[in-house]
RNA sequence: AGUCUCGUAGCUCAGUUGGUUAGAGCACUACACUGAUAAUGUAGGGGUCGGCAGUUCAAAUCUGCCCGAGACUACCA
């Protein structure tokens, strides 16, 4: 019977499946939330994913951090519920629905109704629900998606509306007039997070224009005439052409220096004299391809071109709206905003298309002109430009630009100084790449400005990885804190349950069902109308709503819907159905714990929860939180469905398994670096750490099975009791347990990972695996045995539970095939505790010796390869300088572990090493530096330069003494290193300090036992070529080469009980031919060795 | 344009408060070891630590400027 399985490879993608089965059956993820405390919460908020788009590889990144800290704390004994959730209005959703339908934001409500519509966007958002549960599942993540919170359900907005109301009651919700970010394309106002999403700016070359601006003669401009006849012109630059018909102002700055130049216009060669900034007339005159200055006139400051008239530059007739009761138009005004740091020091001011621009207006009485409609295109009154798109919205095949006509039009007309390309980033709709328009528009806002010192503060309380996300980035972007737009003009998202009066004097905020069942029974009562509460809440049916002012006038709702971005940021109170439901359970689970996403939610997810949380809770909404990095491919190139370069979560799960794309993704670089997705580095995750656990495993059952031992035995040695190497291990473990949970409470899992894979690697395989296989295979079960067996079985157990988190999958089934026959294994990894560190195991002595023991080794290694000494054959004894009181003793407890290993009879120790090993004296610069300062040049010269016998004298008397110009130091034993560097006359190497000499002569007893050995190796070869079982005894004949015989005679019972060989002897015939039983092997020196090896 | 992060071997990354000759893994070459191993050991090639200055006895590390990458901020025309 074997209690341990043994298998017959490693294959990840099979255990994850299995894995799954027995979770699923064993309900093993609601077991590790149910088992533990009530009271003991972790809690974690899952930043709701919209399903509208297939999951990509870096959800599989961003899900296995959220994933592997609540399984790390679930496993510390905390209860981590995880409920899952869906974000589900938005515009990506419904330009999705208007590409599908063939339709345009201008059709909704036309030719489908509104109600159509948003039903459409109801079936579309889930459209990819089961490749994301199925990634979900197959990524090992563990969230609950049975009862998810879905953003667009009635309990949800309501809640929301519960949120918004308080914010009204604070007086935090406003309604404004300003000029917003707009995109034409998409049809809506853009909050500025939208537009601060990556790429959202982008380089382009527009054509810019400097036009002059024909003075008009008056008193105040007198000084600018120098004759009656003079053509005065002001110049001011722009990006913007198409925003020119719509000047109604320029701006100067009061106090820069200006003066006016006599030149001739470039393109029509008419005399002109153009005003502009001092300091900015080298970049326009006098260079190639640019006019002559024939005079420049002194200077003036900016004030004195305040109130100066000019000519509309392009004049259609529009009448100046009106700005704040403000009507007047085609003045000179001046604002601080103005610099010289380009243009040319005046700004064309169109109060329309610029909030600075719309600033200045309102401060001196001037009105606007809006010539652009909010489909982005001229409105009819514009002369030739009439109906034509200022920027190429539609992708129309032949699209002219409007900004080159307009440049055209003002070079032939004489008002134009420079037409040019100018590069420059200009912002860009997320979602349909257009540029964005700076619109004047009704939008309701969130005033955040309002709790900005209190955001900043309790910002400095979260606990952020990287910290510089929240210290520098997040920090900065709230001390810039601007109010939030939270009007949206499109239909599927989450009504504002604002009514308002025709008038707007008076408004009402509904925060509940309740309230709005209320307000209709009074509004049917008073209006004599029959109405209800809709069955759902969004538009249109809210919309038809009526409600009834304290005056008896009707009341219709605002009808804007809110920013999506709102209703994540909700999601604490929502998902819950606060506060009209689950009171408590929101009281138990606010404020999360633990959140993570990607960096890109800076200004998204992390913004809304921290604002509306402190905004109507006055607190934080998250304790810690991890913001990972973007995954690009291995060029580190985005990745992009369009270049194709887009890794395939599926495909990747399929191909490596989910632990190993996990343990990749999580140990090559910190999360927050950006991650270069490299197939590769999957491979090696598998090989190094999965691999090597597999076959760490193997080893250990097959032995185990062979002994019928099993983890339950009660007669284990203590630990105590086991030898040097078992508690060198096991102090290793254990000191692995405390860094690696000092690593995970501070969120640090790339540093526990890497951690975990040198323990695993170097540690517990290359060393006490290797030194210790005889142990598992000599012999029958002994003490010994049972020490070495517990010893790597309880290895291999907390191992199994520390990669848990970042393996679900990989680490259970280890775990769960390490259970053999002990009863008290549980039934997952994922429901233990984690192990803890046991601080009487931990020995830095003993770590101390067996790094010694590995660095000797490694020692004499590199000697018997520079000498060409094969390892199998025996060489008589290593000499070892002591270096120091405890080197002898400590050498002296791992002597046989180095002497098994490099195949030495013996160590011997010189302890009175003068005279015998020359040395050499190193400065210890760090102690040396503080004290010596600028003499620390010379004194290290002196220093190295000290011979034999000073360096002697140096470490009886420990003392030195050294003068440098005259002045006297004396330097003693932590000042200077004495390090052994030679013993002539032996073979020698040193590394930090320690020395070895090897005695390589050869007798005929050391050649007869390697001989043996090496007859050793190749028997065992056959064996196992030939298909032996381990336990399976046999006879040998071996040719008789040179040695052979010797080898045989003085070592015969060494090579059969190695072998299990019942005798051994020669071939009779020297070189016995044509028998299909005799194997030829390669021997010493390029030979060739016939061997039989024949099973009894 | 500004702010922040970053730039170390062909690749992926370490590098403690400044301290001597800058490390590891992968990959490459050779040799060795192995009755657990797709593993491992030894040796080798591979670096102006982005560049230039500065501070210091001493700089990959601190400071300044520049170059390059990325993110963020900003419609100043």
């Amino acid at each position: 019977m074997k209690l341990y399985p043994e298998y017959k490879g490693l294959n990840l993608p099979d255990i994850d499946k299995k894995m799954l089965q027995q979770w699923e059956e064993h309900k093993i993820f609601e077991k590790s939330i149910e088992q533990r405390p009530e009271e003991k919460r972790w809690v974690f908020y899952e930043g709701p994913p919209s399903a509208n788009g297939m999951p990509g590889i870096h959800h599989v990144m961003s899900r296995a951090i959220k994933d592997l800290f609540c399984r790390y704390h679930t496993l510390k004994g905390y209860r981590v519920e995880r409920k899952g959730g869906w974000d589900t209005h938005g515009l990506p959703i419904e330009l999705s629905v208007e590409k599908k339908l063939g339709i345009t934001k201008d059709d909704i409500g036309k030719s489908i109704s509104i109600e159509d519509y948003n039903a459409r966007c109801k079936e579309t958002v889930m459209q990819f629900k089961s490749e994301w549960d199925d990634i979900t599942r197959k990524m090992g993540y563990w969230v609950d998606l049975h009862n998810p919170y879905i953003t667009y359900e009635n309990e949800y907005i309501e809640s929301v509306w519960f949120l918004l109301e308080k914010l009204h009651d604070k007086g935090l919700l406003y309604k404004g007039y300003t000029i917003q970010p707009y995109s034409p394309a998409a049809g809506t106002g853009l909050s500025s997070h939208e537009l601060n999403m990556p790429g959202a700016y982008k380089e382009v070359k527009d054509t810019t224009v400097v036009a002059l601006f024909k003075v008009t003669k008056s008193a105040d401009a007198g000084f600018l005439f120098d004759d009656e006849n003079e053509d005065v012109r002001i110049a001011a630059w722009t990006t913007t052409p198409w925003t020119l018909p719509s000047n109604t102002a320029l701006s100067a700055g009061p106090n820069i220096d200006y003066v006016k130049v006599k030149t001739s216009n470039p393109y029509t060669h008419t005399p002109v004299s153009v005003i502009m900034a001092e300091a900015l007339v080298a970049n326009w005159f006098g260079g190639k391809n640019q006019p002559l200055i024939e005079s420049q006139s002194t200077s003036f400051k900016g004030s004195a071109l305040k109130g100066i008239r000019y000519e509309p530059l392009l004049d259609y007739g529009n009448p100046i709206e009106p700005l704040l009761e403000g009507t007047d138009a085609y003045l000179v005004l001046t604002g601080d905003h103005v610099t010289t740091s380009d243009g040319t020091g005046i700004v064309h001011t169109a109060p329309s298309f610029g909030a600075d621009d719309q600033r200045v207006a309102k401060a001196n009485g001037v009105g606007t002109l809006t010539l652009v409609d909010l489909s982005g295109k001229f409105k009819e009154s514009v002369g030739p430009f009439s109906g034509r798109y200022v920027k190429d919205y539609k992708d129309e095949v032949d699209y002219a630009s409007v900004d080159v006509d307009i440049a055209i039009l003002l070079k032939t007309e004489g008002k134009a100084l420079n037409v040019q390309k100018y590069e420059h980033n200009y912002p860009h709709c997320w979602r349909t790449d257009k540029p964005v328009l700076y619109y004047p528009m009704d939008s309701w806002f969130v005033k955040t400005t309002a709790v900005k010192e209190r955001m900043i503060e309790l910002n400095k309380t979260i606990n952020w990885k990287p910290a510089h996300t929240g210290e520098k980035r997040f920090g900065n972007w709230l001390e810039n804190l601007q109010d939030w737009n939270l009007s949206r003009s499109r239909f599927w998202g989450i009504p504002l349950p604002i009514w308002r009066t025709e008038d707007g004097h008076e408004e009402r905020c509904i925060g509940s069902i309740d309230e709005l069942a209320k307000a209709i029974d009074d509004a049917n009562a008073a209006l004599g109308i029959k109405q209800y509460v809709p069955a759902d809440l969004h538009r249109p049916f809210i919309d038809e709503v009526i409600l009834v002012s304290t005056d008896g006038r009707p009341m219709k709702r605002e009808t804007d819907l809110i920013d999506v971005w709102f209703d994540s940021g909700s999601m604490p109170y929502a998902q819950w159905h606060y506060p009209f439901d689950n009171v408590d359970v929101f009281k138990r689970n606010y404020p999360a714990d633990f959140i993570a996403e990607g960096v890109d939610q800076t200004r998204g997810w992390f913004f809304t929860l921290h604002a509306i949380s402190t905004m109507v809770f006055d607190s934080v909404a998250y304790k810690n939180v991890v913001s990972n990095g973007l995954v690009l491919d291995k060029n580190g190139q985005k990745m992009s469905k369009r270049l194709g370069n887009a890794a395939d979560p599926f495909k990747t799960l399929e191909k490596y398994g989910a632990d190993a794309t996990r343990w990749y993704m999580l140990s090559n670089a910190q999360p927050w670096d950006n991650l270069k997705f490299d197939e590769e580095g999957i491979q090696e995750s598998t090989r190094k750490l999965f691999s090597t656990l597999y076959n760490t495993y193997s080893f250990f059952a097959l032995y185990a099975n062979l002994d019928k031992w099993s983890a339950d035995d009660t007669s284990i040695p203590g630990v105590a009791d086991r030898p040097e190497i078992d508690r060198w291990i096991l102090s290793r473990l254990h000191t692995l347990i405390n860094a690696y949970r000092s690593d995970m409470d501070d969120f640090d899992v790339t540093t526990a990972c890497r951690r975990i894979e040198l323990f695993v690697n170097d540690h517990l395989s290359n060393w006490y695996v290797r030194l210790n296989r005889r142990r598992f295979w000599k012999g029958e079960l002994s003490d010994d045995k049972r020490a070495a067996y517990a010893t790597l079985h309880e290895c291999l157990v907390s191992v199994s539970k520390m990669i848990s988190p970042v393996a679900p999958f990989f680490s259970d089934w280890l775990y769960g095939s390490l259970a053999g026959a002990d009863a008290n294994q549980l039934e997952s990894v994922h429901l233990t505790d984690l192990p803890t560190s046991d601080a009487a195991l931990l020995d830095e002595a003993l770590i101390r010796r067996m790094d010694y023991a590995q660095q000797i080794s490694s020692l004499i290694l590199s000697i018997r390869k520079k000498e060409k000494l094969r390892v199998r054959l025996p060489l008589r004894r290593i000499l070892l300088p002591v270096i120091n009181n405890q080197f002898q003793a400590d050498i002296e407890q791992v002597k046989e572990l180095i002497l098994s290993e490099v195949n030495v009879k013996g160590i011997e120790y010189i302890t009175d090493t003068a005279g015998i090993v020359s040395k050499i004296a190193k400065p210890n610069f760090k102690t040396l530096g503080k004290r010596l300062g600028k003499n620390m040049k010379l004194a290290a010269g002196i220093i190295q330069e000290m011979d034999q016998e000073a360096i002697a004298k140096f470490e009886i008397d420990g003392t030195f003494a050294i003068d440098i110009e005259g002045e006297s130091f004396a330097l003693d034993r932590e000042d200077i290193e004495v390090v052994s560097e030679d013993i002539p006359g032996w073979q020698v190497a040193s590394e930090d300090g320690v020395t070895v000499a090897l005695d390589i002569t050869l007798d005929d007893e050391l050649r007869a036992e390697g001989t043996a050995r090496e007859l050793v190796n190749r028997i065992q070869n056959i064996r196992k070529s030939s298909g032996l079982e381990v336990t399976d005894r046999i006879s040998i004949l071996v040719e008789p080469l040179e040695g052979i015989e010797e080898a045989i005679a003085g070592y015969g019972a060494y090579i059969k009980t190695e072998t299990l060989a019942d005798d051994i002897a020669v071939f009779a015939p020297k070189s016995p031919k044509g028998d299909s039983s005799i194997a030829k092997v390669d021997w010493l020196e390029g030979e060739e060795i016939s061997i039989r090896v024949e099973k009894i």
